[in-house]
DNA sequence: GTAGGGTTAG
């Protein structure tokens, strides 16, 4: 269809069979055959020879043809006829506009609409619906909103299918408010106009919106299509509204046959079943599909990823490779997610790259992901440098990768980068960095997050409040956090659990259970969260009776099943008061299969009371639940070195390195003026470091004179850190102090946090250091607060 | 003429 319009004029004379053919025969013979794209193409050839192109008639009968079909080709051929006519009329235009709009080729479209009005023809109610199209298409907010103003300037009677479309491309382009507006103003709605909405908010966030605009649409009358129904089917899975899904599932089998055998539909209903955790409905769904595609195949695999049932996700993965059916990036998102382990995970990094994959954002945020929870942040960082980082989900992993791994500085660091990078945090960013402040536990650090919140003018919601609430108490600020609690529109039972939690953190057991008291009589029912929470600060302050009363309050009175968890926080509490067979005689009652936190807990009692048997026994358990915290393995590790077991100290950490897991090395950090100095163990790399030896050893002599003398079992504590004389006197946290009383004056209060648990030694000593200098230390581990003064503790040695 | 299902980070 190369060929240029011949201006000649009559036909030229070579082609004498053609000229047999006059006007009204190709005319008839368009008409005849205006269902064949071959016959029709070869008309258009002779027309073309013969110079019959320049007819208005037969230009438009081509043209009409080649906009009603759906492949570029015939748009561009659209596109040819049209630059033939000498005088385009209106149709014309409306025509050559919609097969631009419908082939993807929006430039061209949006060109065609200006110079359609140059040329003086006024858009009509045909034209403007294939214009908004392309704004949606383009997903151009000022195009569309241009062309929107230009109607309501025309004065023109906005039709049905304007006003339809309208809503769809305000939907399309992000703007689900105005396209509610646009269509609560329609005088006429149809079904089309309703599926509009539906799925801008669909599109958006607005799972709510979209189900509540279904009942009203089921109260005005409207009967729902399928359409309608894979819009709506999802929403139920998102809200995790497994009734309202079994009731729609209900009205598809009324609807008949066309929409119970339709793919859309049937994919759908297999997302709102696995979302809401039936993979049974889900895989019944599936099997008793008519047809499937990549998307069906894809809502049951990514069922199984997110049900934590990875060997079916294989299973089935398989099994659409068996059948043949090729898949998506989404499949081998879900795939990298199934990955168990770094091979699994490298054999999945491969397979991508083999695709040639690798510029697949949301692949390499889950790539990232994957290798973060395998410990190796080397590979997640290689992969985070090799990807496209245009979406904030390869940013996110990255962070809370950080984050989940103990490195909170790397996380502040690359939130830095971000922030240079001009791209715009959201509420996953922000959770993410504001625990890494927590971990941290410097106020000014999670103080300035805060401040940049509200410098953007970031609109925080729950989540991010919840977050900020969980990083002042954990930075001590705990009267911030409650300021910030007590300012919160609505709270969930999250945000009261971690308020309750920050309390026993700080030491402020009673203020929890007064916390616990209000929740309950504003109506809320706590749940396994909240008695966590509050289990672990009567934990914190020693209250055995206490705990023991909301444990019963818990089960008599709430009917929760405790779980794991909530019996580890009751051991914890046993277990620090000393009350040893007391908490394991609460193990051996349990109903349940007690886990890795319920053994740890006990391990954890043992250490501190230095019982070797039971924590013998303990480790032995937890050897056989394989926990993946390298914390217990340290535990362990250390309730051996106390004893002198020093072949099961090897045994341990043989054991630990088989598993890859990695001991992170004992740091503490102090804030001086915004600027964060690490110590780690014997670490003389500080500029200051002799001053801060000299200091301690200063210490060490006046700590003598009031009868200090060093645990000697505890020199042998860190032997995986070679070995060192002055191992004792070196712990991370002891450097800090020293180094917080060089720097700051008297009087001040010195901060420190530690990534691991203060161990019982440096406890003691950090109690003589405050009688000593006679300042205020607080000392935030891995576990609690600590605040020394005049010799004390807070904690009252429970931690 | 207009409309639809599946993926990451908490």
């Amino acid at each position: 269809m190369t060929t240029s319009p011949s201006p000649s004029f009559p036909p030229p004379q070579d082609s004498l069979k053609t000229n047999f053919l006059s006007y009204s025969t190709f005319l008839s013979l368009l008409q005849t055959y205006n269902e064949n794209p071959k016959q029709v193409k070869s008309i258009h050839a002779q027309i073309l020879k013969t110079g019959f192109q320049t007819d208005i008639n037969l230009s438009t009968k081509l043209h009409e043809f080649y906009s009603s079909q759906p492949t570029p080709d015939a748009a561009r051929a659209a596109r040819n006829v049209f630059t033939c006519m000498a005088k385009p009329d209106v149709l014309s235009w409306n025509l050559v506009i919609k097969a631009c709009s419908k082939n993807g080729q929006f430039g061209q479209c949006m060109d065609l609409y200006v110079n359609m009005q140059r040329a003086g023809f006024e858009p009509d109610g045909f034209t403007l619906p294939c214009v908004l199209n392309t704004c949606a298409g383009l997903r151009s907010l000022p195009a569309g909103q241009a062309v929107h103003t230009q109607i309501l300037k025309s004065g023109q009677n906005l039709n049905l299918y304007v006003n339809s479309a309208l809503v769809d491309m305000y939907a399309h382009c992000g703007r689900v408010d105005y396209a509610h507006q646009v269509f609560d103003e329609m005088g006429e709605r149809d079904l089309v106009s309703w599926n509009s909405i539906l799925s801008g908010f669909m599109k958006g966030d607005g799972c709510e919106e979209a189900l509540s605009l279904f009942s009203q649409m089921r109260f005005e009358g409207v009967d729902p299509n399928r359409t309608t129904l894979s819009s709506v089917i999802p929403a139920c899975g998102r809200l995790l509204k497994l009734g309202l899904g079994r009731a729609i599932h209900g009205c598809v089998v009324k609807l008949g046959d066309e929409v119970v055998g339709d793919v859309k539909v049937n994919s759908a209903l297999v997302f709102m079943y696995s979302k809401c955790r039936d993979m049974d409905c889900a895989e019944r769904v599936f099997a008793s599909m008519p047809e499937r595609n990549v998307v069906s195949w894809n809502s049951i695999i990514s069922g199984f990823v997110q049900n934590e049932r990875s060997n079916e996700a294989w299973d089935w993965f398989k099994q659409m490779k068996m059948e043949g059916v090729d898949e998506s990036e989404i499949t081998l998102t879900s795939m990298v997610m199934a990955s168990y382990g770094l091979v699994q995970g490298r054999m999945m990094h491969a397979y991508v790259m083999k695709m040639g994959l690798m510029r697949d954002e949301i692949i390499g945020a889950a790539l990232i992901d994957m290798y973060a929870k395998c410990g190796n942040l080397k590979d997640a960082r290689r992969v985070f440098d090799e990807v496209p980082r245009n979406e904030m989900g390869s940013w996110n992993s990255m962070i809370l990768g950080y984050v989940r791994n103990g490195f909170p500085r790397d996380a502040l660091n690359l939130f830095s980068l971000l922030q240079v990078s001009g791209l715009r945090p959201n509420s996953i960013t922000l959770v993410g960095v504001l625990s890494a402040c927590a971990d941290l536990g410097i106020p000014q650090h999670g103080r300035s997050i805060h401040d940049y919140i509200i410098l953007k003018g970031i609109k925080v919601n729950l989540m991010v409040e919840t977050a900020l609430i969980d990083m002042y108490a954990k930075c001590g600020s705990v009267e911030m956090a409650r300021e910030i609690f007590e300012g919160m529109e609505e709270r969930d039972l999250v945000a009261w659990s971690v308020m309750i939690s920050g309390h026993g953190l700080n030491g402020q057991a009673n203020e929890a259970i007064n916390l616990f008291s209000r929740m309950v009589k504003d109506g809320f029912r706590p749940d396994h969260v909240t008695f966590t929470s509050i289990l672990s600060a009567c934990s914190h302050a020693g209250l055995v009776q206490e705990g023991w009363d909301y444990f019963y309050q818990m089960t008599q009175v709430y009917g929760i099943a405790p779980k794991s968890e909530q019996y580890a926080c009751m051991v914890d509490l046993l277990g620090r008061a000393g009350k040893l067979d007391e908490a394991l005689s609460l193990i051996k009652g349990m109903p349940i299969e007690p886990g890795v936190s319920v053994w740890g807990a006990l391990l954890g009692a043992c250490r501190i009371h230095n019982n070797i048997e039971l924590g013998g026994y303990s480790a032995e358990k937890l050897f056989e639940l394989d926990p993946k915290d390298a914390g217990y393995y340290v535990l362990l590790s250390n309730l051996y070195a106390v004893a002198g077991r020093w072949g099961d100290v090897k045994r341990v950490r043989e054991l630990m390195k088989a598993k890859g897991l990695q001991k992170p090395p004992g740091c503490s950090w102090v804030d001086l003026d915004g600027n964060v100095h690490e110590f780690y163990v014997g670490d003389k790399t500080h500029p200051q470091s002799v001053k801060i030896y000299e200091k301690l050893e200063e210490l060490g002599m006046e700590m003598k004179e009031l009868g200090y003398v060093a645990d000697t079992n505890l020199v042998l504590h860190d032997v995986e850190e070679e070995v060192k004389e002055d191992m004792l006197s070196s712990h991370s946290e002891r450097l800090a102090i020293a180094f917080g009383l060089i720097n700051t004056r008297p009087g001040e209060p010195i901060r420190v946090t530690k990534n691991l648990r203060v161990c019982s030694d440096c406890h003691r000593v950090t109690k003589l250091i405050s009688k000593i200098v006679g300042r205020e230390i607080i000392v935030r581990d891995a576990h609690r607060f600590h605040h020394f003064e005049r010799g004390q503790c807070s904690c009252g040695d429970y931690w």
